[in-house]
DNA sequence: GGCCCGTGTGGTATCGTTTCCACATCAGGG
DNA sequence: CCCTGATGTGGAAACGATACCACACGGGCC
């Protein structure tokens, strides 16, 4: 909690910048007038307001956000956390915010916290510091949520979620979508069907699961008949796992990799193995990212829309800064199966 | 220049939060003696210091940044534009940029421009205007840096350059490592050999360029030998340019894609022209990015270490903020070849 | 003629912190 | 005994903007 904040701060060097009172002086009217005639609330005439603008631009005046944000008591900025930006799925929703923070005239911070609690607090704590208008966050735990909205913030979390019913939320049907694709491979005769994922305490990877599950009852498979992998979220280790299933007398003829990562290690695994997909193998996943569509065959997979989910959690939160009161709701955006060519039917034993 | 702010600012509602007001009141001390004793800055007795201390967690004192930020004139937040989020070149470059940040406490504000110089701008003034401590481009022209030093704040410009003298930069040697990879080129015997690249009105296309054209020279090949093709930047229109230049009759037998995004054009390209690489066309780019090691055959290509960059990038603002007098710099980081198995000698005529 | 309302402007408190200055105490040295 | 310097503490002035309030003016309405 609140550390040292560093060493002292060294201010800009050079000349001080022109300050509104410099323009009002200027301008010949005073400060209000001058604040008014910029910002555009209140009364001006419009001869003032058109001499104030000169004096502004001639002065190079750029209006001091530190200064409007305290005496406001909010910024014009959204706080983003999210878990792994070195995750294709993670950039683009931090790229949908950014593109609609930017249609608004909202500003983006943006915290990356390699997938750590400590660092999502981290990154919340000083969200709450600045003010930041409303924060967007993967959460890693109930915590930081909790921290921020205690504190009168707004939050959306996206993709997952912890703390419903306190908090507005975008996701996914993951449930739907694992069992589509999941059923999908059932459909195809499959009959041993390994799933490769990296966690269940988030509602993503449980409603995978579950998914996944439920294809597989519905099928009227025995209960071993879904092979559950659980591994870490990198692709060398979740490889090195893979391998060693693939290696089993009674590897599973299909896997559905649970997100775009665990896809990849499959994939590098399969071709280590020299396995075929789809003949050998049947391979099927969660999030569309760009080599699925470059490597041949090109792989079949749940496309989930992070963009617009990005889009969709900075309006969520521009709603709930109109309407505090507004009970907390939660969106959930469809995510389809794109068929290519990465299933196909078990090899004949 | 300074746009009507947007609406009138809902304030987060909710009680308001603990001041330091209240935790020195709570502590039994003066508001300057609060200040000290949370700061560490200034003379307080350890038993004052911890009283002040438990005050603050026990109200779950947040201090306000936008109140230092004022009274400092500074905040501890680095502002980065770069071009396009979704290209991976710049993710990695933000990500790098990012952990940095984090290690030294800064925080991150981010802005992707989607390559139009317009919106470098607002991204300038934004951070002009929050009061960065400094800002980190990938310049679409001298505009930006210049606005943001005029106004006193450090700039550092990465990848590419352009007000080199006023701002410090980290760039890559371009000219080196094109003139390597096409150099390796014309050793197995290409006599024909395209540049596919978006432009030349920044240093890295314009040394890219140069390093292309020395290595065609030195090899001792005419002047046509290298043929230059440009092309927007993006994978689409792109591909469509490169499918007509490898339609021609004299068409190049290797071709040098200046970035990742145009290397996967040439790669998408080739596959729906039937083109074998590497034996029917020889392709080597730059950037290394996922995909290239996941297609077959894998491709060859500069690596630059867009991570490092980031981190060199923040490195060097720190420095800068030190010592704000020092005369301007410019880091040249190594960028080296990857031998993968996308290139080889020409087909037999 | 008095009143009110719409328009336009200026004065000033305020946001929450940091930091400069003044002041107080106590020890030790001349 | 007085001065100096180290250690602590409190008071109050910034920082730069916004927004509330008061006020002034002119015209229309009763």
């Amino acid at each position: 909690m609140a550390d040292p904040a560093g060493p002292e701060p060294i201010p800009a060097p050079g000349k001080p910048r022109a300050t509104i009172k410099e323009v009002a002086a200027r301008a010949g009217v005073s400060l209000s007038t001058a604040s008014r005639a910029l910002t555009g609330r209140g009364y001006v005439s419009a001869a003032v307001r058109e001499r104030v603008k000169k004096a502004a631009t001639s002065l190079a005046y750029v209006p001091d956000d530190t200064a409007r944000n305290l005496r406001q008591r909010v910024s014009r900025v959204f706080g983003v956390a999210v878990s792994d930006l070195r995750d294709p799925f993670y950039v683009d929703l931090a790229a949908g915010i950014s593109q609609q923070c930017r249609r608004n005239n909202y500003a983006m911070m943006l915290a990356d916290g390699g997938g750590l609690e400590q660092r999502e607090l981290e990154a919340a704590e000083t969200f709450v510091s600045l003010r930041v208008a409303g924060v967007i966050l993967t959460p890693m735990s109930k915590n930081a949520s909790e921290f921020i909205v205690n504190h009168g913030v707004p939050v959306v979390e996206v993709d997952r979620q912890f703390a419903s019913g306190s908090c507005d939320g975008v996701v996914v049907d993951n449930r739907r979508a694992a069992y589509d694709v999941t059923h999908a491979l059932t459909e195809l005769g499959h009959r041993r069907i390994g799933l490769v994922i990296d966690e269940f305490t988030w509602t993503t990877g449980r409603d995978r699961l579950y998914g996944f599950r439920q294809a597989i009852a519905e099928a009227g498979l025995p209960e071993n008949a879904g092979v559950v992998i659980t591994s870490r979220l990198d692709v060398p280790s979740a490889q090195h796992t893979i391998v060693k299933l693939l290696s089993r007398r009674d590897r599973p003829t299909a896997i559905f990799a649970a997100n775009n990562l665990l896809a990849e290690a499959v994939w590098r695994a399969a071709e280590t193995m020299k396995l075929q997909i789809p003949d050998e193998l049947s391979l099927v996943c969660f999030d569309d990212v760009r080599w699925m569509t470059m490597v041949r065959p090109a792989i079949t997979t749940v496309a989930q829309d992070a963009v617009a989910m990005g889009e969709t959690a900075v309006d969520t939160l521009l709603q709930r800064i109109r309407r505090p009161a507004r009970p907390a709701y939660t969106v959930v955006l469809n995510a389809t199966v794109v068929e290519r060519g990465s299933s196909a039917p078990p090899p004949a034993r």
